[in-house]
DNA sequence: ATAATTCCCATGAAATTAGTAGGAATAAGG
DNA sequence: CCTTATTCCTACTAATTTCATGGGAATTAT
């Protein structure tokens, strides 16, 4: 299981951010209730994906958040970077490299090949697709 | 972070069990003393292996554990899906298919494609070419 | 002013993971 | 039959991570 509440939610309140389009900034206590995402959790994640420059948010009233690129140019995979403590298949590959065994372990190539095509994987799915009306 | 030590462990001692060959039955203590694995948590883990029917262990004196299968046959999958709690992408496709948004929500083909490439990916290691001498 | 909002920081509860502990059952070899 | 080496079984514990909750300060439109 490796992706976590967390991350599915930021994954699903940039989905709707993606599929409000331009219609100014969205307030926190919208996404919430529209998404069933507790309040104060998602008030976390959100600081997180401002932090890193997904969103932008205004403050105040009529504040809330937007999209700061084209939802095109936003795929899962740079959502999850956010909000996962890590996207790597195991802790070997996760870390600074600084396993003893790393020199020798025949389990190694497996995490390196897992973790490309996770990342592959995630990098196919933009909002834009996302948020397209579905089948 | 997907795979567990709990996971590691597991393959990484079921490598060692195919690169000691048909040698007769090794010792849980010679195991965990090759692999620096804690002993008693190794002990749970191939209660596991055992229960999945992917080695076979024999007791008593000179008892010991050994593979059931050829190692061209038996794949990091394999091995995975019996230690793991879950392998799917996100709890979305691990349980019993129980979240009453799945008819509506954008983000189950996500998961879904993950769960397929980690898959595959997972079926291409074989215990055998895992085994084998390394460059 | 007021009301609606984001921001910041601390705390808490539940679940999962990783590891420990003790002893019963089994089997080989003398 | 005894000793020794082993697996098997079941319970417990400690640490970590995840998933929140809570209170209030700062900001901004009207």
């Amino acid at each position: 299981m490796i992706v976590s509440a967390k991350g599915r939610y930021a994954l699903r309140v940039m989905i709707a951010l993606a599929a409000r389009g331009k219609s100014g900034p969205v307030p926190l206590k919208e996404l919430s209730a529209k998404e069933s995402i507790p309040h104060k959790f998602l008030e976390q994640i959100m600081a997180e994906l401002v932090k890193a420059g997904l969103v932008e948010s205004s403050r105040g009233k009529n504040g809330g958040y937007s999209l700061t690129r084209p939802p095109e140019e936003c795929t899962a995979a740079d959502i999850l970077r956010v909000t996962e403590t890590s996207l790597a298949a195991a802790e070997c590959t996760a870390g600074s490299g600084d396993c003893p065994r790393a020199g020798v372990c025949p389990t190694l190539p497996i995490w390196r090949a897992l973790d490309e095509v996770i990342d592959d994987c995630l990098k196919r799915f933009t909002l834009a697709e996302l948020a397209s009306p579905r089948l």
